[in-house]
DNA sequence: GGTATATTTGCGCAAATATGCAAGTATTGA
DNA sequence: TCAATACTTGCATATTTGCGCAAATATACC
């Protein structure tokens, strides 16, 4: 793991452990259809501003995808991507190394 | 999920999240030992205040396991624990609801 | 065009955070 | 007992971050 990687992965970290970016996370999680800002207002304790910051951070960080419809912008979870970058830190932490150290 | 949940898994994410901090992790992972304030500041660009705060954060949320021995503190990687959070994440990002929303 | 709706952005502020240095505590060993 | 080693803590500081409000932008609808 270089140093690039790690900064990645801890950017990606920083950007899920804030607790109302989480919450925004959840709620996606629990959307089959993507959902608007105004719409996931609703699950978060911060106003239309604060969740659209939000929102362009996780965006940055890839966790979740924008699409405009009309005047709306429609976010949705990137499950795959996220999950699978959750689960190969996962899988890092847990492997001992073989040789002694 | 409800909010203390939450809020402790945004805790997690938030500790793992900083550059340095992760970089102790990822030296942890790669030794079969425990390791020393001392031998755990080689991989940090931080002194060695740093990095006792730093683990500091690591051991309140479960991260890492702290055994003083001596006048030492020997600092070990709580692997089964914390791989067990994240791949617990990601099984709830990855599940796409069955109901319609 | 004019108004309503959806979202973003600039600004300022308060709180949190990361850091180094110096001083403190604890333990070892000569 | 005294000095060295290992680690933590208090303090000051610089930076980042989350937030609300108001203004700006973009689009839809009448």
């Amino acid at each position: 793991m270089n140093k690039d990687e790690a900064q990645e992965l801890a950017d990606l970290l920083k950007a899920l452990g804030e607790f109302n970016r989480l919450s925004l996370v959840y709620r996606l999680c629990q959307c089959k259809a993507p959902q608007n800002v105004m719409c996931l207002c609703e699950c978060c304790s911060v106003d239309a501003s604060g969740v659209s910051r939000h929102l362009k951070v996780l965006s940055q960080e890839g966790i979740v995808s924008a699409e405009k419809k009309g005047r709306e912008i429609q976010y949705s979870l990137n499950r795959a991507e996220v999950s699978k970058r959750l689960r190969k830190l996962a899988d890092i932490i847990e492997a001992v190394p073989s040789i002694e150290t």
